[in-house]
DNA sequence: CTAATCCCTCTAGTCGCTAGAGCATCAAGA
DNA sequence: TCTTGATGCTCTAGCGACTAGAGGGATTAG
């Protein structure tokens, strides 16, 4: 219940200079320090820092989870605003999902249509060199 | 046939100040320059900014391009390389659709739970805090 | 001639970390 | 008790691919 910053890396999962930069950026609060000026951590911290992985690995931007882990304080509030942040953030990421598999058709066309000979005749430069070719309008992951 | 940076970029659909960037990082070889020190384009330097462009647009790396381009100097080398660049940057794509949808099905599945009642209450929230509720194993995008 | 638009260089900021230098501290074994 | 190795600290810089802005010079249309 009292424990180095190592131990919280371990319990959390998220590396000891990530969690500093989560420190320095106001993601996680200073904690308490030893004579010896080493950080000491206790169990809230360890799930606050659990959660703020799990957001990340969700994709959620700092300032997202800045937003939620604000929420969390306030248990009594709406979470409206904690559904319209995971909202957008899912349109994002389906916006995400058809460019990249806009690129997949475009870059498989290229590839099958190589026939592995000389650079001069190969399709996946032309394709690349010349717009004309392309079959969908990818313009930005 | 002897135009300034604007051109272009209207020409190339690249931004003026990208272009000076990709001079910077090597991309673009140094053009030559007015006696006002103006940099001077003609249509090969268009031709070989949107080839960079479009490969930018289908994700490619810088270094990836500079592969790429290297070849477009050898046509009668093998397409082998180039083959294999997409290749790889195909299963990069797939690998990255995969893991963007196995995260929209877990964001799908906290919304669709919220009761949009309090936060205390949330299972976005309660989602995010206690890994054991999730189904998949999302672990980096 | 003037005003708007273009062009130049240089620096610094974006995002979310990661790596490394150079040092202090701590725990455990000989 | 000494030493060794792991761990802790701060600070700075780097990644990729740009983007923004300051502070100036050049060009061009009216």
């Amino acid at each position: 219940m009292n424990f180095p910053i190592g131990e919280l890396s371990k319990r959390s999962g998220v590396k000891v200079p990530t969690i500093r930069f989560y420190e320095q950026i106001g993601l996680l609060p200073e904690p308490p320090r030893t004579e010896s000026n080493q950080r000491r951590y206790g169990k809230p911290e360890a799930d606050r820092l659990i959660f703020i992985r799990h957001s990340r690995e969700l994709g959620f931007e700092v300032e997202d989870i800045k937003a939620l882990l604000a929420m969390t304080s306030e248990p009594q509030a709406s979470c409206h605003q904690a559904d319209s942040i995971a909202r957008s953030h899912l349109s994002e990421i389906d916006r995400r999902i058809a460019s990249l598999q806009a690129l997949k058709g475009e870059l498989t066309r290229m590839i099958e249509e190589c026939g592995h000979g000389r650079i001069c005749d190969c399709r996946i430069i032309e394709a690349l060199a010349d717009h004309g070719h392309c079959a969908s309008d990818h313009s930005r992951a």
